[in-house]
Order: C-alpha cells, then structure tokens, then sequence
RNA sequence: GCGCUCUUAGCUCAGCUGGAUAGAGCAUUUGACUACGAAUCAAAAGGUCGGGAGUUCGAAUCUCUCAGAGCGCGCCA
C-alpha cells in the first residue's frame, strides 16, 4: 500500500475506535469511515464525516457526535497532530507533518512504477478501441478514441487490472466491396478512363493514392482479369493497404494493440453457427417476413433486430454478437468497448444479445467517446464523406505533433463534446498546457544539471536531511506525490482517464508556483539536499504522469 | 415522435456513487526577471451551476418536468 493510503488506514482505524469507545453505535452499526482530503488547505490533512452519517443512527446532532468522537480519539497512536470540529459536523484532521517524508523514499524505489496499486486484482479486462473500418485514413475521431483508449488501458494496468488492448478489423462486410469497387474505379481513371465511383464509395485521397500506385506499378494489366478475380484483388490489395496505413498512424500516435481480431477469422473459424445455435435453444430466435430476428426487445432493447436477411446473409450484428462472445469466451472477466458517438444507439441490442448468450452483461462496458469539432483560424472546419474531405490524422500529427493531440484529447472527460482548437494545440505559447506540464519537468532536469555544474552531487537518500523540508509548499507537493496511486487507482474504476491530466497539471502548477519562491541550490548543503530529494520525487512523478498520457517527458526545450 | 449524451464565469471545460465559501485555463486588469529556464509566478475581477418543482439536516450532484444543442432510431456498417 502506498503511503498516503498507510495513512489513511491508520486515522479511519482512529475514528472507529473513537466512535465506539464513545459508545455511540455498536461495531455492527459502523459505516465505512470516508477519509477525504479537503479542497480547502484550512479543513487540514483529512477529513470525515462520520458524525454526520451517524446522525440518523444515533438520533444526535452531529457535532455534539464529533465533540464526543474527539474526545475518544487516540490521536498520538495515528500521528494526528489536531482533530476539531468544523462546518455542519465534520471532524478536521491535522497530521504531524513528517507522515509525508516517507512519500520520497516510496517513489525513489518504485520508479518508473511509482503510482501503481492492486485495487484492480488482476482482473482480465480487454478494451477495444479505435476499431475503425479499413476502408479510409483515420481521422480526428478516431484519434480521440486512441488517445482516450491508450490512456484508460495505461491507468488499468497501474492500478492493477491485467489489460488486453484489442482492435477489431471490420473486413468482412459490405463495406469492403465498396472498397473495392472504389479502389477500382480509381484504378480505372489513373489509367485515364472513365469510370464512376460506386454509390457508396470511398472519396478518401488515400484510395486515389492507392489507385495511382497500383496503375503505375502494373500498368493496365489488372484489366485483362475476370471481374470477380479482379474485386477480389483490389479487395485484398485495399485491405492490405488501409490496414497498413492504421497501423503505421497508430503506431506513430504511440498506441500498440495486443491484438488485432478480425472479422474474417470468425468465418474462418465457424464462430457464428453455435451462437445461432445457442440463441435458437434459448429461445431467442423467430423467423419473419423471410428473416431471422433476435428477440431484444424483452432484453431492454428498444426493437428487435434481423440477424439473418431474407437474402440468406447476415447482417453486421451477428458477428459483432460472435466476436464478443469469443471474447468472453478467451477468459475476460470485464469488457470495455470505447465507441463513437454514433453508435450510441447500439448499446442495447448488444448487452441484450450477452443476455440472451447467458452472459452478466454488466460486464461488458460500453464507454461512448463524443463527437469532435475541430476549430482552425477560429471556425469550424466542415468535415464531408462524400467529398473525403477531412482532417486526417495523419495531417494532424503533422501539423500539431503527437504530444499536443494526446493531450488535448485525453484532458477532456470523454462524454463531452470536444473542441479541438488547432491553433492553440500549435501554438508554443503560455496558453497551451502541454507545454506549461513539460515545461516543469524540464526545468527540474535543469536544476540537477545546475547543480552538478556546480559540483554538488546528489547524496543517497539515507544521507538526506529531510526534516529539512519545513514549508507550506513543500508539505504540499509531498501530499500532491503521494496523491498519485489513489488518483490511478480512482481513474481506473471510474474510467475517467482525463482525470490524470488534470492531475498532472495540478502537480506541475505546484511546482512552478514552489519554484518561484524557494531556491533549490541554496548555501545550506544540507537544505539543497533535501529539495533535490523532493524534486528528484516530483520528476519522477511527473514522467510517470506524462507516461500515462503518452505525452514525453522533455528533459530541455 | 422515441432513446442516449450535453447545458456550470466572456470563451473552453473540471467538479456529478449528496457535504464546508462551486474550481481551473484562456481572455481582461495590476504587479514580479543583475543566483537554479519569465514557455514562469503573485494578485484582482468575473457565477440565478439552462428554467421550474420535489426528496433531505444539506442538491451543480438524486427524482420529475419544461426548454435548448448534438447524435442515433436500416433486412448499411
């Protein structure tokens, strides 16, 4: 356990023994102590409301309960400095400050490490995210569920979860014949004929590109085929091509895949029949009009749902429904799918269809990542299928660099509609807070480099003096450090990733703010000592933060 | 019409499993660099938490209702 949490154990152990020695309730009627820290520094170290909550029991108002809390407090036992009443009835808690040396010694010796905990047991969770269609170049949409993803899949493992990132490739639909025809009728005009693109094609530039390249490598040699052979090569040429292109933007974007599913293999392997089967044994199944339908309805679904068309094929529900049985089927105890807005309206049919699999659809979490506008020069910029006119990522990462977008779209809770402001995430200027969360990490690697200009080299950590840390500032940025096991573990179970950024935006604050007022290489040897065992802590606080977010932790710029 | 998400400072957003005076950045105003990086700091100003009702000791947070914005309601994926 971390230190911080030590703490808190140790003062909620505190309150209960407190409460019943005040004979207030029996053991059996305890609530769980909820240990806070308060927003306000005045409220002290920690905060309960435990005589308010035990109002209703004990029928007394509350602060006649925590004068009596108080007064049964075993406070030097839990190092607690000062207990008083404050507000409506809460206890405040003022620790002798020394708890939070120990903080520096905790994240020296967990390292790159320093911030993970069990709270997630090792539970088998699997996020699948991204998972676009191969038929185009991701674009801003996509980028923020990568980002989003990535970082909630970082946070998982930290706290203790074993996580598995996965990506489903959507190529076996009718979205891959429209690739192909697209990609052919682009062949066809880079050969200069004439040929139209089909009705629901793909106008991206990367398909042209794919299409000229094709043109100029074989000529028009790929005419003399027979129609069907010829789909399928520019299917699978298309596939090969797009897939390769996702992987390469992706991998550039800093988000690797344990694996790559795809829909084909469920053909492949046969997937399909035995959950029609299952479905049909349960009694999920009807024929109508031709078709065989899913019975969501009586599932929380708003209509019921064809799985097979009159015309015999499936639609795109059914392997959906087969590739996520499989998945619980591999062994994960939790699910988490990161999708689009636009597939909101999805949720049901598919928590009904691992109902009616007999699978606990709780587990299986449907995370929605909301749309994103993207702002340029100060308007929005249209966006238009049709034309293939978008901002790709691709150009994104170009323009605006990797750190700034995984920034940008991790800082926001993913159900808010986001702005993405491309001249503020370009900009090198105060206004952008990447820089301001880097800046601080940079300025600490100078300080250390001051300092061994200087010749002062950095003592073991036994040797250090930390009584020395004496001021308001520095107890604050101790807390804040200690602060960060709890902030991963909360954001996993809330799979609030943004909370990290905001996070290590507070911490970098308070190290400017710290930096301002406090020199670090002093003429006090023993006093230069202890400060840089703090920074040495907070450096490696903020890289292991800015891990999680994906962005780099400069040493200079 | 139904469903999901959103509505908090001039702007962009936190806070939402009920708790103390609703926070941050930007923008605005005022200050701070002849020792470690001013991409920084200190401070001021800025709010009917969309409107209304309810639940309770206590509501931005929970419930209901109304209004506005986005998205979705295919035998497309």
């Amino acid at each position: 356990m971390d230190v911080l949490n030590q703490v808190k154990a140790q003062v909620k152990q505190a309150i209960r023994e407190a409460v019943l020695a005040a004979g207030i309730v029996e053991e059996a009627q305890l609530p769980e102590i909820v240990l806070e820290i308060p927003k306000e520094k005045a409220h002290g170290d920690f905060a309960t409301n435990v005589a308010m909550q035990l109002t209703r029991i004990a029928k007394a108002n509350p602060r006649q309960l925590a004068e009596r809390i108080i007064a049964n407090l075993p406070k030097e036992a839990a190092s607690i400095a000062e207990a008083e009443i404050a507000g409506p009835g809460f206890i405040n808690f003022k620790m002798n400050q020394a708890y939070l040396y120990p903080i520096i010694a905790d994240v020296q010796q967990q390292g790159d490490r320093y911030g993970q905990s069990d709270v997630g047991k090792g539970l088998k969770v699997q996020v699948e995210f991204v998972s676009a269609n191969p038929t185009g170049s991701l674009h801003l949409g996509h980028a923020r569920g990568a980002a989003v993803g990535d970082v909630l899949c970082n946070v998982l493992d930290l706290a203790g979860y074993n996580v598995s990132r996965e990506y489903y490739i959507n190529d076996a639909g009718n979205q891959v014949v429209n690739l192909a025809k697209s990609i052919e009728a682009r062949y066809l005009q880079a050969l200069g004929q004439d040929a139209e693109m089909p009705e629901d094609g793909y106008y991206g530039e990367d398909i042209k590109g794919f299409a000229a390249d094709l043109a100029a490598e074989k000529g028009d040699s790929l005419l003399s085929l027979p129609e069907d052979e010829r789909r399928a090569y520019f299917r699978s040429y298309g596939l090969a091509k797009e897939l390769d292109k996702i992987k390469r933007d992706l991998g550039r974007f800093g988000v690797r895949f344990d694996n790559w599913f795809s829909e084909t293999s469920i053909y492949e392997n046969n997937l399909i029949p035995p959950v029609l089967e299952e479905l049909r044994k349960n009694g999920h199944i009807y024929e109508e009009e031709g078709a065989t339908w899913l019975n969501t309805t009586p599932l929380g679904d708003d209509k019921n749902r064809v799985l097979i068309k009159n015309d015999g094929s499936f639609t795109y529900l059914t392997p959906d429904i087969a590739y996520h049985r499989d998945k619980f089927e591999r062994g994960f105890d939790r699910l988490v799918n990161i999708w689009g807005a636009d597939h909101h309206g999805y949720i049901p049919r598919m928590k009904a269809a691992m109902t009616a699999l007999g699978y606990d659809a709780n587990r299986l979490e449907v995370l929605i990542a909301q749309m994103v506008s993207l702002f340029q020069n100060g308007e929005k910029v249209k966006m238009s299928k049709r034309t293939g006119k978008a901002v790709t990522m691709e150009d994104l990462m170009d323009e605006v660099g990797v750190d700034p977008i995984r920034y940008f779209f991790a800082m926001r809770s993913m159900d808010s509609h986001l702005d993405f402001d491309m001249d503020l995430a370009v900009s090198q200027s105060n206004e952008n807070p990447v820089f301001y969360v880097q800046y601080a990490h940079a300025r600490i690697c100078s300080i250390f480099r001051q300092a061994e200009e200087q010749g002062i080299a950095v003592q073991p950590l036994a040797q250090v003096d930390l009584a020395k840390l004496t001021s308001e500032a520095e107890f604050d940025l101790l807390r804040k450090i200690g602060e960060l096991p709890e902030e991963i573990a909360i954001a996993a179970e809330q799979y609030a990733p943004h909370r990290i950024i905001r996070y290590v935006y507070e911490l970098a604050s308070q190290f400017h703010s710290y930096y301002r007022g406090h020199y670090v290489i002093t003429d006090d040897a023993a006093l230069s000592q202890a400060r840089l065992a703090l920074l040495g802590a907070l450096q490696t606080t903020l890289a292991n933060a800015l891990r999680i977010v994906g962005v780099s932790a400069p040493e200079r710029m």
